[in-house]
DNA sequence: GGGTCTACCTTACGTCGTAAGACTTACGGC
DNA sequence: GCCGTAAGTCTTACGACGTAAGGTAGACCC
């Protein structure tokens, strides 16, 4: 029963290869995502991925869009209105929502910095965010200079300096160098970092993300206010 | 005269294949960086790199070094004190001078937001920073605190959503997606983005990013002070 | 002269993305 | 039943990449 095997193996959709990708650069980051491995793990060779996807590139643009797809279901939607009582809260709801996806894809903020694009969702995101401060009174120009002083905060994320480890535990500066760093040394010994892991590959813990994301909402409404 | 060979091609160091790296990033970007194309730009084979450097990450590594020494020497040395009334300003000229040789080397942020690795002189331009918020009466908590939230604009970039175009010139948002960010639009179509070129690849605007950066500072100036 | 060292080159391997094209299967019209 | 046709998959191959292994040519020392 050669016909069988029709239905044996599930058809490759587009979606299937992406779904696939996506879990691939879960389990073992982005950097290892090449198309004969997800072709593997699709049970199929590498050019079969061809015919339902352009190159690779098209495969992390998708992976983008996925993921602000992910963010769009968890933050219920990107529309919404607010108030000047309450944008700036709604805003903070909002991102910290993007930020637990994130958390899930801590492969994302690479994707973004590389990737020229402005992918579909991903514009409804920033839509969204703009509209939440609209509805707050903020003026477009202060918007505009909100979305840049946000940055990639706006997506839950920051860029960060690495002076903790990616697996936990404080990356050990060798002795001969903290020599050289007395500033640095002096305020690693007294603020014991005592929360590794729930970071986001960098030393982005939730409340280091949520001081800075509030000294930014705090400094906006304040400049909003007048 | 076959031993003039020594004298004609000039030897090859560690510090030469830096800097003709250093170039060859600035000239094309480090995506383009291979280490064929170094060695041929150095007149020389690709193997012939390995006896001065033992792989190509340790010549992005050694990029990043080069480049913090040049910030160093930007900012006349990471040493120098502050105080509770100055602090403020002499750090806002440290990070704006960091950020006028980044915009020279606009492939640095890329890179070390893959590397792992604590430059000896990237920490000790942390250091410097450090130096100066403890000289302007910070608590070591509220620095570090300060270190977070600052993140990549510390190091004089931010990293940036993507607006506006690389090349200058606004991407041209196609009208069918730009229905569906009404917002977006709103706002695009009113602070029309004037000023491009001054990037950093990103929209990383000069005025944009000392915007967010008083935002930021002047929020800890005010925690600071209590 | 011979040995050793250093700096360079040659060749080759396994990886990558993907172009070109062959094979397999499903289906619609006779 | 038979034959296009088209879509989906696989095979093979190419030119990049980083770099391992080993060759070679000149400089220095005895």
């Amino acid at each position: 029963m050669p016909t069988r095997s029709t239905g044996a193996r599930a058809r490759l959709t587009r979606e299937r290869v992406l779904l696939a990708a996506r879990d691939l650069a879960d389990a073992d980051g982005v950097e290892t995502l090449t198309m004969r491995r997800l072709a593997e793990s699709l049970g199929v060779e590498a050019m079969s991925l061809y015919h339902h996807v352009p190159n690779k590139d098209a495969i992390l643009d998708g992976l983008v869009e996925l993921v602000f797809t992910e963010i769009e279901a968890e933050v219920g939607g990107f529309g919404s209105t607010s108030t000047p009582d309450t944008w700036r809260d709604d805003l903070r709801v909002r991102i910290l929502g993007a930020r637990r996806v994130l958390l899930r894809h801590p492969w994302l903020p690479g994707l973004l910095e590389a990737r020229a694009v402005l992918a579909p969702t991903m514009a409804r995101y920033v839509d969204g965010v703009v509209g939440l401060m609209r509805d707050g009174g903020l003026s477009y120009d202060l918007v505009h200079h909100a979305l840049h002083a946000l940055g990639s905060r706006m997506y839950g994320f920051t860029q960060e300096l690495r002076l903790d480890d990616p697996d936990g535990g404080a990356t050990e500066i060798d002795p001969a160098m903290l020599a050289t760093v007395p500033n640095l040394a002096g305020m690693l010994a007294e603020v014991v970092h005592d929360d590794p892991g729930s970071t986001l590959g960098w030393c982005d813990d939730q409340s280091e993300f949520e001081f800075g994301l509030d000294l930014l909402l705090d400094g906006l409404e304040r400049l909003g206010r007048r």
